[in-house]
DNA sequence: ATCCTGGCTATTGTCAGACAATCTGTCAAT
DNA sequence: ATTGACAGATTGTCTGACAATAGCCAGGAT
Protein backbone atom coordinates (compact mmCIF):
# COMPACT_ATOMS: atom_id res chain seq x y z
CA UNK A 1 0.00 0.00 0.00
CA UNK A 2 1.15 3.59 -0.96
CA UNK A 3 1.34 5.53 2.00
CA UNK A 4 3.99 8.48 0.73
CA UNK A 5 2.15 11.43 0.64
CA UNK A 6 3.22 13.59 -2.01
CA UNK A 7 5.45 16.45 -1.17
CA UNK A 8 4.90 18.91 -4.11
CA UNK A 9 6.00 21.89 -4.26
CA UNK A 10 3.76 24.48 -5.68
CA UNK A 11 6.05 25.77 -8.57
CA UNK A 12 6.68 21.87 -9.44
CA UNK A 13 2.60 21.55 -9.42
CA UNK A 14 2.13 24.31 -11.55
CA UNK A 15 4.75 22.71 -14.08
CA UNK A 16 2.64 19.43 -14.10
CA UNK A 17 -1.13 21.48 -14.37
CA UNK A 18 0.97 23.36 -17.51
CA UNK A 19 2.70 20.49 -18.77
CA UNK A 20 -0.75 19.01 -19.22
CA UNK A 21 -2.76 21.50 -20.05
CA UNK A 22 -0.29 21.21 -23.34
CA UNK A 23 -0.23 18.04 -23.97
CA UNK A 24 -4.39 18.29 -23.46
CA UNK A 25 -4.16 20.39 -26.43
CA UNK A 26 -5.91 23.75 -24.41
CA UNK A 27 -3.30 25.52 -25.84
CA UNK A 28 -2.16 25.77 -29.49
CA UNK A 29 0.89 26.34 -31.34
CA UNK A 30 1.84 29.97 -31.16
CA UNK A 31 -0.02 30.93 -28.37
CA UNK A 32 1.13 33.43 -25.92
CA UNK A 33 1.47 31.98 -22.03
CA UNK A 34 1.28 35.47 -20.66
CA UNK A 35 2.27 35.35 -17.05
CA UNK A 36 -0.42 37.39 -15.49
CA UNK A 37 -2.73 34.95 -16.87
CA UNK A 38 -1.36 31.67 -15.68
CA UNK A 39 -0.97 33.15 -12.29
CA UNK A 40 -4.43 33.80 -11.91
CA UNK A 41 -5.65 30.37 -13.29
CA UNK A 42 -2.97 28.43 -11.19
CA UNK A 43 -3.80 30.41 -8.39
CA UNK A 44 0.00 30.73 -7.71
CA UNK A 45 2.80 33.66 -7.62
CA UNK A 46 4.27 35.09 -10.99
CA UNK A 47 7.59 33.67 -9.23
CA UNK A 48 6.47 30.13 -9.28
CA UNK A 49 4.93 30.67 -12.48
CA UNK A 50 7.88 31.83 -13.85
CA UNK A 51 10.03 29.10 -12.41
CA UNK A 52 7.76 26.18 -14.28
CA UNK A 53 7.90 27.68 -17.23
CA UNK A 54 11.73 27.72 -17.22
CA UNK A 55 11.48 23.77 -16.39
CA UNK A 56 9.15 23.43 -19.24
CA UNK A 57 11.39 25.71 -21.41
CA UNK A 58 14.36 23.30 -20.70
CA UNK A 59 12.05 20.47 -21.95
CA UNK A 60 11.26 22.06 -25.12
CA UNK A 61 7.62 22.36 -24.82
CA UNK A 62 7.42 26.26 -24.35
CA UNK A 63 9.72 29.13 -25.95
CA UNK A 64 10.70 31.92 -23.93
CA UNK A 65 11.20 34.90 -26.39
CA UNK A 66 13.02 37.62 -24.32
CA UNK A 67 10.96 40.51 -23.45
CA UNK A 68 7.98 38.85 -25.11
CA UNK A 69 7.72 36.08 -22.87
CA UNK A 70 6.65 32.46 -23.21
CA UNK A 71 4.63 30.49 -25.74
CA UNK A 72 3.64 27.52 -27.04
CA UNK A 73 6.57 26.66 -29.60
CA UNK A 74 5.09 26.40 -33.48
CA UNK A 75 7.01 23.46 -34.80
CA UNK A 76 8.58 23.76 -38.73
CA UNK A 77 8.42 20.56 -40.32
CA UNK A 78 12.57 20.03 -40.35
CA UNK A 79 11.86 20.35 -36.21
CA UNK A 80 9.38 17.56 -36.19
CA UNK A 81 11.42 15.25 -38.95
CA UNK A 82 14.23 15.47 -36.84
CA UNK A 83 12.24 14.15 -33.76
CA UNK A 84 11.01 11.50 -35.52
CA UNK A 85 13.91 10.18 -36.66
CA UNK A 86 15.40 10.45 -33.19
CA UNK A 87 12.28 8.85 -31.91
CA UNK A 88 12.67 5.92 -34.50
CA UNK A 89 16.63 5.18 -33.08
CA UNK A 90 15.18 5.18 -29.54
CA UNK A 91 12.29 3.39 -30.08
CA UNK A 92 14.46 1.06 -32.15
CA UNK A 93 16.72 0.34 -29.52
CA UNK A 94 14.25 0.29 -27.15
CA UNK A 95 12.49 -2.94 -28.64
CA UNK A 96 15.61 -4.68 -29.57
CA UNK A 97 16.61 -4.20 -25.72
CA UNK A 98 13.58 -5.27 -25.02
CA UNK A 99 13.58 -8.40 -27.16
CA UNK A 100 16.78 -9.42 -25.40
CA UNK A 101 16.06 -8.48 -22.09
CA UNK A 102 12.21 -8.68 -21.41
CA UNK A 103 10.92 -10.65 -18.74
CA UNK A 104 7.83 -13.12 -19.22
CA UNK A 105 5.92 -10.79 -17.09
CA UNK A 106 6.41 -7.94 -19.07
CA UNK A 107 5.82 -9.58 -22.60
CA UNK A 108 2.32 -10.87 -21.28
CA UNK A 109 2.03 -7.39 -20.35
CA UNK A 110 2.47 -6.55 -23.54
CA UNK A 111 0.24 -8.62 -25.27
CA UNK A 112 -2.33 -7.87 -23.11
CA UNK A 113 -1.89 -3.91 -24.06
CA UNK A 114 -1.70 -5.17 -27.74
CA UNK A 115 -4.96 -7.21 -27.39
CA UNK A 116 -6.61 -3.80 -25.42
CA UNK A 117 -5.87 -1.78 -28.51
CA UNK A 118 -7.19 -3.57 -31.32
CA UNK A 119 -10.48 -4.30 -29.21
CA UNK A 120 -10.29 -0.15 -28.94
CA UNK A 121 -9.84 0.16 -32.68
CA UNK A 122 -12.87 -2.32 -33.47
CA UNK A 123 -14.98 -0.35 -30.97
CA UNK A 124 -13.35 3.11 -32.12
CA UNK A 125 -12.92 3.86 -28.87
CA UNK A 126 -10.17 6.40 -28.88
CA UNK A 127 -9.84 7.09 -25.26
CA UNK A 128 -8.89 3.39 -24.54
CA UNK A 129 -6.74 3.26 -27.83
CA UNK A 130 -4.57 6.03 -26.33
CA UNK A 131 -4.49 4.22 -22.93
CA UNK A 132 -3.72 0.67 -24.36
CA UNK A 133 -1.00 2.65 -26.60
CA UNK A 134 0.60 3.97 -23.56
CA UNK A 135 1.03 1.02 -21.50
CA UNK A 136 2.05 -0.77 -24.49
CA UNK A 137 4.89 1.16 -25.10
CA UNK A 138 5.88 1.75 -21.09
CA UNK A 139 6.35 -1.73 -20.82
CA UNK A 140 8.34 -2.02 -23.59
CA UNK A 141 10.29 0.88 -22.59
CA UNK A 142 10.56 -0.80 -18.73
CA UNK A 143 11.92 -4.07 -20.46
CA UNK A 144 14.42 -2.26 -22.06
CA UNK A 145 15.96 -1.41 -18.69
CA UNK A 146 17.27 2.05 -19.65
CA UNK A 147 15.38 4.76 -18.26
CA UNK A 148 17.10 7.11 -19.74
CA UNK A 149 15.80 6.28 -23.44
CA UNK A 150 12.18 6.11 -21.41
CA UNK A 151 12.45 9.80 -20.53
CA UNK A 152 14.53 11.21 -23.70
CA UNK A 153 11.15 9.34 -25.87
CA UNK A 154 8.95 10.81 -22.96
CA UNK A 155 10.21 14.29 -23.59
CA UNK A 156 10.05 13.88 -27.45
CA UNK A 157 6.68 12.34 -27.84
CA UNK A 158 5.55 15.33 -25.84
CA UNK A 159 6.59 17.92 -28.19
CA UNK A 160 4.97 16.28 -30.92
CA UNK A 161 1.98 15.51 -29.01
CA UNK A 162 -0.75 18.03 -31.47
CA UNK A 163 1.05 15.77 -34.49
CA UNK A 164 0.15 12.66 -32.84
CA UNK A 165 -3.40 13.28 -31.67
CA UNK A 166 -4.42 14.51 -34.89
CA UNK A 167 -2.48 11.88 -37.03
CA UNK A 168 -4.18 9.02 -35.10
CA UNK A 169 -7.46 9.91 -35.26
CA UNK A 170 -7.22 10.17 -39.37
CA UNK A 171 -9.15 7.16 -40.72
CA UNK A 172 -6.97 4.22 -41.12
CA UNK A 173 -4.49 4.82 -39.14
CA UNK A 174 -5.04 3.39 -36.35
CA UNK A 175 -5.65 -0.09 -38.06
CA UNK A 176 -2.27 0.24 -39.71
CA UNK A 177 -0.88 1.10 -36.47
CA UNK A 178 -2.17 -2.35 -34.83
CA UNK A 179 -0.59 -4.14 -37.63
CA UNK A 180 3.08 -2.29 -36.87
CA UNK A 181 2.18 -2.73 -33.17
CA UNK A 182 1.71 -6.35 -33.48
CA UNK A 183 5.15 -6.86 -35.80
CA UNK A 184 7.26 -5.41 -33.03
CA UNK A 185 5.60 -8.04 -30.05
CA UNK A 186 6.38 -10.68 -32.39
CA UNK A 187 9.67 -9.71 -32.78
CA UNK A 188 10.18 -8.80 -29.22
CA UNK A 189 8.28 -12.06 -28.03
CA UNK A 190 10.33 -14.33 -30.40
CA UNK A 191 13.51 -12.42 -28.73
CA UNK A 192 14.14 -11.20 -32.46
CA UNK A 193 16.17 -7.61 -31.53
CA UNK A 194 17.16 -7.15 -34.69
CA UNK A 195 13.51 -7.58 -36.41
CA UNK A 196 12.29 -5.48 -33.19
CA UNK A 197 14.38 -2.84 -33.90
CA UNK A 198 13.24 -2.94 -37.72
CA UNK A 199 9.74 -3.44 -36.90
CA UNK A 200 9.94 -0.37 -34.27
CA UNK A 201 11.46 1.34 -36.68
CA UNK A 202 9.33 1.19 -39.70
CA UNK A 203 6.35 1.67 -37.17
CA UNK A 204 7.87 5.26 -36.04
CA UNK A 205 8.62 5.81 -40.22
CA UNK A 206 5.01 5.74 -40.88
CA UNK A 207 4.04 7.94 -38.09
CA UNK A 208 5.86 10.40 -39.74
CA UNK A 209 4.21 10.08 -43.09
CA UNK A 210 0.91 10.36 -41.36
CA UNK A 211 1.89 13.26 -38.95
CA UNK A 212 3.34 14.88 -42.22
CA UNK A 213 -0.51 14.46 -43.69
CA UNK A 214 -1.50 16.13 -40.98
CA UNK A 215 1.00 18.86 -40.79
CA UNK A 216 0.66 19.63 -44.64
CA UNK A 217 -3.11 19.66 -43.92
CA UNK A 218 -2.64 22.24 -41.06
CA UNK A 219 -0.66 24.50 -42.62
CA UNK A 220 -2.52 24.78 -45.87
CA UNK A 221 -5.36 25.47 -43.51
CA UNK A 222 -3.16 28.36 -41.80
CA UNK A 223 -2.76 29.83 -44.64
CA UNK A 224 -6.54 29.98 -45.43
CA UNK A 225 -7.47 31.16 -42.79
CA UNK A 226 -4.66 33.91 -42.47
CA UNK A 227 -5.73 35.18 -45.85
CA UNK A 228 -9.51 34.99 -44.63
CA UNK A 229 -8.96 36.41 -41.36
CA UNK B 1 29.45 38.91 -39.96
CA UNK B 2 27.82 38.53 -37.06
CA UNK B 3 25.91 41.90 -36.13
CA UNK B 4 23.27 40.46 -34.03
CA UNK B 5 23.90 41.81 -30.06
CA UNK B 6 23.43 39.49 -28.09
CA UNK B 7 20.43 40.53 -25.54
CA UNK B 8 21.12 38.66 -22.67
CA UNK B 9 19.08 37.97 -19.54
CA UNK B 10 20.60 37.99 -16.40
CA UNK B 11 18.74 34.95 -15.97
CA UNK B 12 20.27 33.63 -18.74
CA UNK B 13 23.59 34.75 -18.06
CA UNK B 14 23.62 33.04 -14.68
CA UNK B 15 22.48 29.68 -16.20
CA UNK B 16 25.56 29.80 -18.40
CA UNK B 17 28.17 31.14 -15.70
CA UNK B 18 26.67 28.10 -13.43
CA UNK B 19 26.86 25.67 -16.64
CA UNK B 20 30.51 26.49 -17.53
CA UNK B 21 31.50 26.28 -13.72
CA UNK B 22 29.93 22.74 -12.97
CA UNK B 23 31.54 21.62 -16.53
CA UNK B 24 34.76 23.51 -15.37
CA UNK B 25 34.51 21.55 -12.29
CA UNK B 26 34.41 23.28 -9.99
CA UNK B 27 31.78 22.03 -7.97
CA UNK B 28 31.84 18.19 -7.99
CA UNK B 29 29.63 15.67 -7.86
CA UNK B 30 27.60 15.88 -4.39
CA UNK B 31 28.37 19.66 -3.37
CA UNK B 32 25.46 21.62 -2.85
CA UNK B 33 24.57 25.16 -4.62
CA UNK B 34 22.99 27.14 -1.78
CA UNK B 35 21.42 29.67 -3.47
CA UNK B 36 22.08 32.67 -1.35
CA UNK B 37 25.96 31.73 -2.05
CA UNK B 38 25.45 31.55 -5.43
CA UNK B 39 23.67 35.16 -5.32
CA UNK B 40 26.86 36.63 -3.75
CA UNK B 41 29.16 34.62 -6.56
CA UNK B 42 26.95 36.07 -9.70
CA UNK B 43 25.65 39.54 -8.26
CA UNK B 44 22.44 38.45 -9.20
CA UNK B 45 19.34 38.26 -6.91
CA UNK B 46 17.72 34.88 -5.73
CA UNK B 47 14.73 34.60 -8.15
CA UNK B 48 17.42 35.44 -11.07
CA UNK B 49 19.83 32.11 -9.87
CA UNK B 50 16.32 30.05 -8.81
CA UNK B 51 15.80 30.11 -12.69
CA UNK B 52 18.57 29.21 -13.83
CA UNK B 53 18.96 26.90 -11.52
CA UNK B 54 15.14 25.24 -12.57
CA UNK B 55 16.84 25.03 -16.07
CA UNK B 56 19.85 23.39 -15.29
CA UNK B 57 17.52 21.02 -13.54
CA UNK B 58 15.45 20.30 -16.68
CA UNK B 59 18.92 19.55 -18.21
CA UNK B 60 20.17 17.00 -16.10
CA UNK B 61 23.11 19.27 -14.71
CA UNK B 62 21.63 19.85 -11.36
CA UNK B 63 19.03 17.73 -8.88
CA UNK B 64 17.02 19.93 -6.89
CA UNK B 65 15.74 17.96 -3.66
CA UNK B 66 12.37 19.81 -1.74
CA UNK B 67 13.66 21.75 0.60
CA UNK B 68 17.23 20.54 0.68
CA UNK B 69 18.04 22.83 -2.29
CA UNK B 70 20.17 22.16 -5.09
CA UNK B 71 23.42 19.81 -5.48
CA UNK B 72 25.22 18.40 -8.36
CA UNK B 73 24.03 14.74 -9.37
CA UNK B 74 25.85 11.68 -8.07
CA UNK B 75 25.76 9.62 -10.70
CA UNK B 76 25.26 6.11 -10.31
CA UNK B 77 27.35 3.73 -13.06
CA UNK B 78 24.18 2.80 -14.43
CA UNK B 79 22.99 5.93 -15.15
CA UNK B 80 26.33 6.99 -16.70
CA UNK B 81 26.39 3.59 -18.70
CA UNK B 82 22.89 4.73 -19.83
CA UNK B 83 24.29 7.62 -20.84
CA UNK B 84 26.84 6.07 -22.90
CA UNK B 85 24.77 3.82 -24.30
CA UNK B 86 22.51 6.63 -26.06
CA UNK B 87 25.35 8.57 -26.50
CA UNK B 88 27.01 5.46 -28.74
CA UNK B 89 23.28 5.53 -30.56
CA UNK B 90 23.15 8.84 -31.48
CA UNK B 91 26.70 9.23 -32.30
CA UNK B 92 26.17 6.38 -34.26
CA UNK B 93 23.38 7.83 -36.63
CA UNK B 94 25.58 11.08 -36.57
CA UNK B 95 28.18 9.56 -38.51
CA UNK B 96 25.81 7.36 -40.85
CA UNK B 97 24.36 10.41 -41.23
CA UNK B 98 27.70 12.76 -42.06
CA UNK B 99 28.57 10.05 -44.43
CA UNK B 100 25.67 10.17 -46.88
CA UNK B 101 24.99 14.06 -46.58
CA UNK B 102 28.36 15.53 -45.44
CA UNK B 103 29.74 18.14 -47.76
CA UNK B 104 33.36 17.98 -49.64
CA UNK B 105 33.88 21.18 -46.65
CA UNK B 106 32.64 19.56 -44.02
CA UNK B 107 34.59 16.24 -44.51
CA UNK B 108 38.08 18.87 -45.08
CA UNK B 109 37.21 20.25 -41.90
CA UNK B 110 37.16 16.99 -39.74
CA UNK B 111 40.64 15.91 -41.48
CA UNK B 112 42.03 18.96 -40.51
CA UNK B 113 40.41 18.85 -36.71
CA UNK B 114 41.76 15.17 -36.81
CA UNK B 115 45.02 16.46 -37.68
CA UNK B 116 45.52 18.93 -35.29
CA UNK B 117 44.35 16.25 -32.81
CA UNK B 118 46.97 14.11 -33.87
CA UNK B 119 49.05 16.96 -32.76
CA UNK B 120 47.75 17.06 -29.65
CA UNK B 121 48.47 13.85 -28.81
CA UNK B 122 51.73 14.26 -30.11
CA UNK B 123 52.84 17.36 -28.06
CA UNK B 124 50.44 16.13 -24.92
CA UNK B 125 48.95 19.45 -25.38
CA UNK B 126 45.52 18.77 -23.66
CA UNK B 127 43.73 22.37 -24.29
CA UNK B 128 44.33 21.70 -27.87
CA UNK B 129 43.22 17.98 -27.81
CA UNK B 130 39.97 19.10 -26.29
CA UNK B 131 39.56 21.63 -28.56
CA UNK B 132 40.21 19.38 -31.83
CA UNK B 133 38.04 16.88 -30.33
CA UNK B 134 35.03 19.25 -29.67
CA UNK B 135 35.80 20.47 -33.63
CA UNK B 136 35.48 17.11 -34.97
CA UNK B 137 32.67 16.19 -33.45
CA UNK B 138 31.08 19.77 -34.32
CA UNK B 139 31.47 19.40 -37.87
CA UNK B 140 30.29 15.66 -37.46
CA UNK B 141 26.76 16.93 -36.23
CA UNK B 142 26.54 19.49 -38.48
CA UNK B 143 26.86 17.02 -41.34
CA UNK B 144 24.66 15.29 -40.11
CA UNK B 145 22.22 17.59 -40.64
CA UNK B 146 20.38 17.20 -37.65
CA UNK B 147 20.46 19.41 -34.93
CA UNK B 148 18.21 17.76 -32.10
CA UNK B 149 20.65 14.97 -32.12
CA UNK B 150 23.03 17.82 -31.59
CA UNK B 151 21.96 19.58 -29.14
CA UNK B 152 20.95 15.81 -27.33
CA UNK B 153 24.60 14.60 -27.48
CA UNK B 154 25.55 18.29 -26.19
CA UNK B 155 23.57 17.88 -23.42
CA UNK B 156 23.97 14.54 -22.39
CA UNK B 157 27.96 15.30 -22.90
CA UNK B 158 27.75 17.74 -19.80
CA UNK B 159 26.27 14.97 -17.52
CA UNK B 160 29.30 12.80 -18.07
CA UNK B 161 31.76 15.30 -18.34
CA UNK B 162 33.55 14.74 -14.96
CA UNK B 163 34.60 11.09 -16.00
CA UNK B 164 35.55 12.37 -19.86
CA UNK B 165 37.67 14.72 -18.40
CA UNK B 166 39.38 12.20 -16.37
CA UNK B 167 39.31 9.40 -18.57
CA UNK B 168 40.87 11.41 -21.39
CA UNK B 169 44.01 11.91 -19.36
CA UNK B 170 44.33 8.69 -18.29
CA UNK B 171 47.31 7.45 -20.48
CA UNK B 172 47.57 5.48 -23.48
CA UNK B 173 43.48 6.55 -23.94
CA UNK B 174 43.89 9.28 -26.28
CA UNK B 175 46.19 7.36 -28.28
CA UNK B 176 43.30 5.11 -29.09
CA UNK B 177 41.32 7.41 -29.07
CA UNK B 178 42.85 9.20 -32.26
CA UNK B 179 43.01 5.52 -33.84
CA UNK B 180 39.27 5.18 -33.21
CA UNK B 181 38.41 8.91 -34.43
CA UNK B 182 41.04 8.35 -37.64
CA UNK B 183 38.39 5.12 -38.08
CA UNK B 184 35.51 7.31 -37.90
CA UNK B 185 36.78 9.78 -40.20
CA UNK B 186 38.35 6.94 -43.08
CA UNK B 187 34.05 5.80 -43.19
CA UNK B 188 33.11 8.89 -43.39
CA UNK B 189 35.14 10.32 -45.96
CA UNK B 190 34.38 7.62 -48.03
CA UNK B 191 31.13 7.80 -47.73
CA UNK B 192 30.19 4.51 -45.67
CA UNK B 193 27.63 5.30 -43.83
CA UNK B 194 27.47 1.53 -42.17
CA UNK B 195 30.93 1.54 -41.68
CA UNK B 196 30.65 5.25 -39.92
CA UNK B 197 28.52 4.16 -37.46
CA UNK B 198 29.92 0.95 -36.31
CA UNK B 199 33.52 2.88 -35.99
CA UNK B 200 31.53 5.68 -33.83
CA UNK B 201 29.64 3.23 -32.10
CA UNK B 202 32.76 1.44 -30.89
CA UNK B 203 34.80 4.53 -30.28
CA UNK B 204 31.90 5.54 -27.47
CA UNK B 205 32.22 1.87 -26.29
CA UNK B 206 35.59 2.35 -25.71
CA UNK B 207 35.48 5.77 -24.29
CA UNK B 208 32.83 4.10 -22.00
CA UNK B 209 35.38 1.52 -20.12
CA UNK B 210 37.78 4.03 -20.40
CA UNK B 211 34.91 6.08 -17.82
CA UNK B 212 33.76 2.71 -16.07
CA UNK B 213 37.45 1.98 -15.50
CA UNK B 214 38.02 5.62 -13.90
CA UNK B 215 34.27 5.71 -12.22
CA UNK B 216 35.70 2.30 -9.80
CA UNK B 217 38.39 4.36 -9.24
CA UNK B 218 36.67 6.93 -7.84
CA UNK B 219 34.25 4.84 -6.03
CA UNK B 220 37.48 3.00 -4.46
CA UNK B 221 38.86 6.43 -3.20
CA UNK B 222 35.48 7.85 -1.87
CA UNK B 223 35.23 4.30 -0.03
CA UNK B 224 39.17 5.06 1.11
CA UNK B 225 38.81 9.08 2.17
CA UNK B 226 34.99 8.29 3.95
CA UNK B 227 36.70 5.46 6.39
CA UNK B 228 39.88 8.15 6.73
CA UNK B 229 37.56 11.24 7.42
C1' DA C 1 25.81 3.50 26.69
C1' DT C 2 22.17 4.06 23.41
C1' DC C 3 18.13 5.90 21.86
C1' DC C 4 14.63 9.16 21.68
C1' DT C 5 13.01 14.00 22.17
C1' DG C 6 12.90 18.72 21.57
C1' DG C 7 14.62 22.92 20.07
C1' DC C 8 17.91 25.74 17.27
C1' DT C 9 19.84 27.22 12.97
C1' DA C 10 20.44 27.35 8.15
C1' DT C 11 18.15 27.13 4.03
C1' DT C 12 14.50 26.74 0.97
C1' DG C 13 9.62 27.75 -0.76
C1' DT C 14 6.55 31.22 -1.57
C1' DC C 15 4.52 35.52 -1.76
C1' DA C 16 3.52 40.66 -2.50
C1' DG C 17 4.80 44.75 -4.38
C1' DA C 18 7.46 47.66 -7.04
C1' DC C 19 9.80 49.68 -11.01
C1' DA C 20 12.55 49.87 -15.23
C1' DA C 21 13.03 47.97 -19.86
C1' DT C 22 10.96 46.45 -23.83
C1' DC C 23 7.55 45.20 -27.20
C1' DT C 24 3.15 46.17 -29.89
C1' DG C 25 -0.06 48.70 -32.08
C1' DT C 26 -2.03 53.14 -33.31
C1' DC C 27 -2.11 57.52 -35.10
C1' DA C 28 -0.36 61.67 -36.97
C1' DA C 29 3.16 63.85 -39.96
C1' DT C 30 6.22 63.96 -43.76
C1' DA D 1 4.15 54.58 -47.91
C1' DT D 2 7.42 55.26 -44.51
C1' DT D 3 8.75 57.43 -40.28
C1' DG D 4 8.27 58.95 -35.57
C1' DA D 5 6.09 59.39 -31.27
C1' DC D 6 3.07 57.89 -27.83
C1' DA D 7 0.28 54.74 -24.75
C1' DG D 8 -0.68 50.28 -23.00
C1' DA D 9 0.66 45.75 -22.02
C1' DT D 10 4.01 42.56 -20.52
C1' DT D 11 8.26 40.98 -19.11
C1' DG D 12 12.74 41.21 -16.31
C1' DT D 13 14.47 42.00 -12.05
C1' DC D 14 14.91 43.30 -7.41
C1' DT D 15 13.77 43.80 -2.44
C1' DG D 16 12.02 42.25 1.68
C1' DA D 17 9.46 39.27 4.19
C1' DC D 18 7.76 35.08 6.38
C1' DA D 19 6.41 30.18 6.84
C1' DA D 20 8.00 25.48 6.25
C1' DT D 21 11.40 22.16 6.39
C1' DA D 22 15.81 19.58 7.07
C1' DG D 23 19.84 18.72 9.70
C1' DC D 24 22.32 19.14 13.91
C1' DC D 25 23.16 19.09 18.77
C1' DA D 26 22.24 18.86 23.56
C1' DG D 27 19.68 16.76 27.19
C1' DG D 28 16.90 13.32 29.30
C1' DA D 29 14.97 8.46 29.60
C1' DT D 30 15.64 3.55 29.51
Amino acid sequence: MELRVSVKSVQQQAAEKLRAAILAGLFKPGDRLVEADMCARLGVSRPSVREALRSLEAEGLVTIIPNRGPQIPVLTWKQAEEIYQVRALLEGEAAALCARRGTPTQIDGMRTALAAFGKAVRESDSAMRLSATADFYNIMQQGAGNSLIEDLLRRLMARINFLRAQSMSRTGRAKFSLREMRAIFDAISKGDSKGARKAAQLHVKNAAAAARFIFDANAAMDKGTRRAG
